[in-house]
DNA sequence: CTGAAAGCGCTAACAT
DNA sequence: ATGTTAGCGCTTTCAG
């Protein structure tokens, strides 16, 4: 194995100056750095990580802790993570993944042994329990996600309260005056996980301020469920002319069900989603929808931490605002 | 910080006392070992992982190439993940994430700094890029897939050949005599994906032992296309009674397609598939199928890798016997 | 069964 | 602008 004093032999120099060439962290004159620049090349020289990280308790290695709870879309937990490692290692950090199922331990282990520098949470929950572990562990961390108690901690997410009310507001401009949210099962909300209720939130307070009527329906994650709300809602709702879904897996049925009840969408019934782009766009008619921004959400998550090992001041809460992509299942009231 | 020297003061050992006590490396005495774990637990020792890493040249991390390409894999890709994290440890060791997009830099990035000790690669094409350089790498590798040359190498996957041979065995046990193989896009042949080409190959193979009359098709990815090929095939081989699916996305297209065109599932045909069980599952028609077991083939992955960095031999290929799921659709002919 | 001590390869004061 | 050197915390000979 070549290692830096190899290097330092090679191109004249001492080991320090191959370190900070490689660092930066000195002035290094132009001659001496093209020297052991090439030594470097010539001998294919890789400093040792462990090494590195003993002598400048850095590892340049982040953790990602990912759910595996069901019910949470596997394509977007992907989409984070991949998101994540390319950012990261564009800041020259890799990235250590971790399942929810090692729980505290895991996160206290890899912070601890110093494996990784900072941390990464995804789906976080209103009350979860590795909250107060990550404000006292002595590593940086970022939360995806929103807890009750984000005092301390730092996170980020999409704005769901803004993206409620962007469904409903888009409804409101196109002329409907009664409206329903078809949001998440109704464990989702028993379980606090915060975004639904926010986008609960968001919907009621945005019609209510347009003057539109409204309601609230949770919803199981079932076709026969989709059918179910879908009739009940016709029925108790008549003068219904636009629906706002809160819940992937039956935004199909549930378009399916409403055109078999007689209801053409958008023609008679006009439909906004709070769901990923890919199920959005296959649906029958597809949907005009807020997605989660995976990338963005990913990428400023390994910013905000990268601020954190620098030392640097960063906002606790940061909310992406949502954008909504217009797919033709929402038109004007006729 | 604590660290060893400080457990070992406080239990009245040596250092190496200690490191052999977690190590397990050398017997230690009942009384003296009791003594140690109960500083270690007082005094919240961990060791540091850069340190044990340098002077070991162990840092217990394994690499997982994991691929990027569309939709439709991720999930799979996702169980794979979880797998292998899950198995590693088990074993001790951590999982870093890497992207196919860093691709052959990246392995020899990983391996050059000892961030890791071995790798796991996903998604291993038949003429793959990175397959020389795996060789020719000083750290253990498994792959996830078969190249078209895999002496030197330790390949695992699902034996797609009796996959293939599976789907249609069962159904010449039911009678049928006249079968069709629905197979991948013609790129997935052309690109020479291995597992498609070796489906096609059981899948004819046996219907010819068993005497059945044959014929493949690939198919586009699309609800239209899955279209075209069902009416081809009831157009040209009137015959038929039995299809064989090797293409995810169309899978639930094509039963849609073939009862519309007045065909009873398993009534008037029969078909099994190779696929998830999740749309093998929530078919009109529940679909008899085999499945990539995720779950096993990451979990044997890290237990090759774990045996090589014992040095113990391993076998070059381990193929895993599919296994047909009965879910309904296969039924014996009329 | 246990200790002493020499590194593992690198970084970061401290010098000059 | 560069060199010297003392560790970083652990493992592992070598010795007993």
């Amino acid at each position: 194995m070549v290692k830096i004093t190899d290097v330092a032999r090679h191109a004249g120099v001492s080991p320090s100056t191959v370190s900070y060439a490689l660092s930066g962290k000195r002035s290094i004159s132009a001659d001496t750095r093209r020297r052991i620049e090439a030594s470097i090349r010539e001998l294919g020289y890789r400093p040792h990580a462990g090494a590195r990280a003993l002598a400048s308790s850095r590892s340049n290695v982040l953790a990602l802790v990912v759910p595996l709870r069901t019910g949470m879309h596997v394509p977007v937990v992907m989409q984070f993570a991949v998101s994540v490692v390319t950012t990261a290692r564009r800041h020259d950090h890799d990235v250590l993944l971790l399942t929810q199922e090692e729980g505290e331990e895991g996160l206290r282990r890899v912070a601890d042994t110093a494996l990784v520098d900072a941390l990464i949470v995804m789906d976080v929950q209103m009350h979860d329990e590795r909250l107060p572990l990550l404000r006292a562990l002595d590593r940086p961390s970022v939360l995806i996600g929103f807890p009750a108690e984000p005092a301390g901690l730092t996170c980020i997410d999409l704005d769901f309260r803004a993206a409620g009310a962007a469904c409903v507001q888009q409804l409101a401009l196109l002329g409907h005056r009664c409206v329903a949210l078809i949001g998440s099962p109704p464990e989702v909300y028993l379980r606090q996980t915060g975004f639904a209720q926010r986008v609960a939130e968001g919907f009621t307070a945005t019609a209510t301020r347009h003057g539109l009527t409204s309601s609230v329906h949770p919803c199981e994650a079932s076709p026969a469920a989709a059918r179910a709300v879908a009739e009940r809602l016709l029925r108790e709702h008549p003068a219904l002319t636009g629906v706002v879904v809160h819940n992937e897996p039956v935004l199909e049925p549930l378009v399916d069900a409403f055109e078999q009840f007689g209801l053409r969408v958008p023609g008679d019934l006009s439909i906004t989603a709070i769901c990923p782009d890919e199920p959005a766009a296959r649906t029958r008619v597809p949907v005009t929808s807020v997605a989660i921004p995976t990338a963005e959400v990913g990428a400023r998550a390994v910013e905000l931490l990268m601020r954190k090992l620098d030392g640097a001041p960063v906002p606790e809460a940061t909310l992406l605002a949502p954008r909504l992509t217009l797919r033709g299942s929402a038109a004007p009231r006729a």
